[in-house]
DNA sequence: AACCTATGCAACCGCTCAGGC
DNA sequence: CGCCTGAGCGGTTGCATAGGT
């Protein structure tokens, strides 16, 4: 494990030309964005830098909030409803992931592309077809008895016949429902039940009540790769 | 224990689009 | 109409970790 210190990663992320740091963000930095945007609103994401300090560009911020802070993010293994929620959005529109994530409240266009190339990716390997029984990429279904070379969505491609012809048999049986926890659960009891894998544990605890009118991250910690830690309370008051 | 490889995910990069002037 | 700027999107990369040898 190395052990780099927020500081080492700081001069070495500074870029020479403009100041701004680039990489992991530390929880620091997330807990001056958050109460950013609980303050001001997402949007001109170019003037946080100048109004708090934090010397990231304004897209760097506006990701991390849409990827990690925003209060609403579900996070988690998708659920065997999600996953097929994706299949089924991707056949029918191809790569357009943050379309995809309009969608599945809660999710973002980064989790989505991430998990569909990981399944992609998988299923190849393994030999397995793109979209499982009963769903079919748009132009398949116009076109029930061609082979296609490619399947596309309005001009774009969004499939290769060999994509298609691999991942086909996607099953149920192979598309076992994981054990996620649901977040409510989660927030009461505040540890995983025994079926969860520690890799499954929702990366974000607890979650703002609904309807609460400022976003309080009590407890940000435990993604796989220990990039995130814990953003305290204190941070926010 | 040490090394290697695969995997998952966070973050960056480059491009496009929309709105204002 | 063209230019500029901010925002958003999709592709790609890099890193931490887990698992295997």
């Amino acid at each position: 494990m190395s052990s780099f210190s927020n500081e080492d990663q700081s001069n070495d992320n500074q870029s020479q030309e403009n100041n701004l740091r680039k990489g992991p963000w530390t929880a620091e930095e997330d807990a001056i964005l958050a109460e950013y945007v609980t303050k001001h609103g997402p949007g001109n994401w170019n003037i946080v830098q100048q109004n708090t300090g934090l010397l990231r560009c304004g897209k760097s911020c506006r990701l991390r909030w849409t990827n990690h802070l925003r209060p609403d993010l579900r996070r988690g293994a998708f659920t065997k409803e999600e996953q097929r929620k994706v299949i089924e959005l991707h056949a029918e529109m191809g790569n357009k992931w943050a379309k995809m994530a309009q969608k599945l409240p809660g999710r973002t266009d980064n989790e989505i592309k991430n998990f569909w190339n990981t399944r992609l990716k998988k299923r190849k390997r393994i030999g397995l077809d793109l979209y499982p029984d009963g769903i079919k990429p748009v132009s398949d279904a116009h076109n029930p008895n061609t082979t296609l070379a490619t399947y596309t969505h309005g001009n774009e491609v969004v499939g290769t016949s060999s994509q298609h012809a691999m991942l086909n048999n996607f099953s149920n049986t192979q598309n076992q429902p994981l054990p996620v926890q649901p977040i409510s659960m989660v927030r009461e009891n505040m540890k995983p039940p025994q079926e969860m894998q520690p890799s499954e544990v929702p990366r974000q605890l607890q979650l703002p009540e609904a309807g609460r009118s400022s976003y309080v991250p009590d407890v940000v910690f435990n993604t796989p790769n220990k990039r995130l830690r814990v953003l305290p309370n204190s941070m926010f008051q």
